[in-house]
DNA sequence: TTGATATACAACCATTTGGTTTCACGTTAG
DNA sequence: CTAACGTGAAACCAAATGGTTGTATATCAA
């Protein structure tokens, strides 16, 4: 389990598998992509497959994917599913790697700390 | 390829794969927890290895992939090899979600020239 | 020197991942 | 109505992942 404070001070949880899913999500290039194109306008499926050098098939199980981790989400219009990227999942993300960095700021004022005592 | 610039102005080029094996390797709450744990101070290997419930060998497992996706080093001192955080790793990840956060408010502000328009 | 410790590495195994092809089904266009 | 389109989902496959145990090697302590 994982907690942070947002940009409202409001505590944040997110299970471990949560942030599995997250980070195991981006670590795809296709992937990736398809997060950037939907973030600026939404896709359909196939639309968006006609980018890769890949099947249908297998564009729609990265969607899926990305879908369980929250990066995107679908929304029906008649046969269609339009995809559209959640900058909100990416935030979260931010977050997670703030209070990496955070944690390693601590160090530093630690160590800072320790020189003034000196 | 992803390229982005950091807070110096200065362009910095990540290639698809190593922004791969920086997401991969923070998927995965074991190696999340030792990087937490070596960004504040230098650790082991079997004393990374007491806190988890699985055997040395996958602990030190996790920590080449950890190595090989940078966010780690590791640092011989006589039988000894001490593992340290790699603060600069974490940034590139937070840099690569930042792009992400830009190109969303891309979207927003290309709405709001939009919306000025009509 | 000898035994314990710290690490490295190989072999093995089950599960997951990332791709494929194929088929089914609802929706839209003509 | 019928054909084409967009999607969903199953079955299958190779490779990667995450774990295990076992063995080898180097270093430290007594």
């Amino acid at each position: 389990m994982v907690v942070y404070q947002d940009s409202h001070s409001q505590t944040v949880d997110l299970s471990d598998d949560e942030v599995d899913r997250i980070f195991r999500a981006l670590a795809d290039a296709t992937r990736r992509d398809i997060v950037r194109r939907t973030l600026t306008e939404e896709a359909t499926i196939s639309h968006l497959a006609d980018h890769y050098e890949m099947s249908f098939a297998a564009v729609q199980k990265h969607i899926t994917v990305l879908e369980g981790a929250g990066l995107v989400s679908k929304h029906r219009s008649g046969r269609e599913r339009r995809i559209r990227g959640n900058p909100e999942a990416v935030q979260k993300a931010q977050h997670l790697l703030n209070a990496y960095e955070r944690i390693w700021q601590g160090r530093i004022d630690r160590l800072d700390a320790l020189l003034a005592d000196e």
